[in-house]
DNA sequence: ATTCCACGGGAATCGGTGGCAA
DNA sequence: TTGCCACCGATTCCCGTGGAAT
């Protein structure tokens, strides 16, 4: 049924960024002065999860880079330290990557002579950078201009200083949720393009709209994955029953792409707390322990510490896979959708 | 008031990798 | 080509913090 399924990865870009034409128009004017071969402004654009932040910036920065000499780079900064930025920055510039053991300083110079024309950077996921560091560095680069993408732009912005900001020339942007009847165009407009028309109608789009809250990347999730749906029961047409089962779908979707892109230790965490149906701090590590000599073998792999567990712990938490509830030694780890599994076998053992 | 427990920041350490000189 | 060294990211070690339990 789905005619192109590109239409609906995260990373697609549509021909028009409908509804988020004042974002588009502010974010234009604020690099305008890159146009001119000037420095343009920083902006931090923040908002919810799943608001269209990533697409505004790349499909401006797109725009503008069709009739304009301008240097961009896109940074996954998520749990990314301050050369490592450096060094993704660097990545996306003309000419080659630095070695793997470029000290952090000559990484800094090589990107100020590589940096002959305005820059654009987009620091995706930016909430917990070590912001002041890099973005003293970042700062430092004649011609370079910032876009932080964050959720929380009070405690984002709490960490910088006052001379930083001034340096930064920070313009905010806010962005939020949609209204149902604008994602419902957002969705109509992707079923146009990614569907056979009439397998979908508007009430269906405006129901999936409602349903997700405005959050644009669920919505166009459930769509798929009411598509599929609906091509797996052999409906000629989207059903009733294929847009209600479609939220859980595209749920557990994201949430499989969140957890399969992180390492074993992570997910043998993860999966101890599934399985556990949520668990106390420390039953965790216990349970931890009694399996990791089992699990652990023939992978090449050794079991971590329980201050290194802790660090998977937050990852797991900022990708959205647990939540944690309660203080000191009530804190619990509970799976934000136990239906979310991984492959490894921990339930006999336990 | 004291103890318990877990968190999370910071410094030290480990293992792997590329550059470089012999 | 080989052996050394600087460096990085990941991990561990150490410890201060703070709220609940006793």
């Amino acid at each position: 049924m789905i005619a192109d399924p590109a239409v609906f990865d995260d990373e697609h870009l549509p021909r028009r960024l409908l509804h988020r034409e004042a974002a588009v128009d502010y974010l234009s004017r604020a690099w305008e002065p890159a146009l001119d071969g000037d420095q343009a402004h920083d902006v931090l654009i923040h908002g919810p999860s799943g608001v269209g932040k990533t697409s505004l910036a790349r499909f401006t920065l797109q725009k503008l880079t069709t009739h304009a000499d301008i240097y961009s780079a896109h940074v996954e900064s998520l749990g990314k330290t301050t050369a490592g930025v450096v060094r993704s920055v660097l990545h996306d510039l003309p000419g080659s990557d630095p070695a793997t053991n470029t000290p952090r300083e000559d990484l800094c110079i090589e990107l100020r002579e590589r940096v002959d024309q305005p820059t654009i950077v987009i620091l995706d996921e930016a909430d917990d950078l070590p912001a002041t560091d890099i973005l003293d560095r970042l700062a430092d680069v004649e011609g370079l201009s910032i876009v932080a993408i964050c959720h929380d732009h009070e405690q984002w912005l709490s960490q910088l200083d006052n001379q930083l900001r001034r340096r930064l020339l920070l313009k905010e942007l806010a962005l939020d949720r949609f209204g149902v009847n604008e994602l419902a165009d957002i969705l109509e407009a992707r079923a146009r393009r990614g569907l056979p028309s009439g397998v979908v109608t508007r009430e269906q789009l405006e129901t999936i709209a409602d349903e997700v809250a405005g959050v644009a990347r669920k919505g166009i999730q459930s769509l798929r994955q009411a598509s599929l749906l609906a091509e797996e029961r052999d409906h000629s047409e989207i059903g009733a029953d294929d847009v209600a089962d479609s939220y859980e779908r595209a749920q557990r979707y994201i949430l499989e792409q969140n957890l399969g892109s992180l390492p074993f230790h992570h997910q043998l965490l993860y999966e101890l707390i599934r399985v556990g149906g949520g668990l106390k701090a420390g039953e965790l590590h216990d349970r931890y322990e009694a399996v990791a000599d089992d699990v652990y073998r023939g992978r090449g792999l050794t079991p971590i510490s329980e201050r290194s567990r802790r660090l998977k712990l937050s990852k797991l938490e900022d990708y959205e896979l647990i939540e944690v509830e309660g203080k000191n030694r009530h804190r619990e780890y509970i799976p934000s959708y136990a239906c979310v599994k991984t492959s490894i076998e921990v339930n006999q053992i336990i």
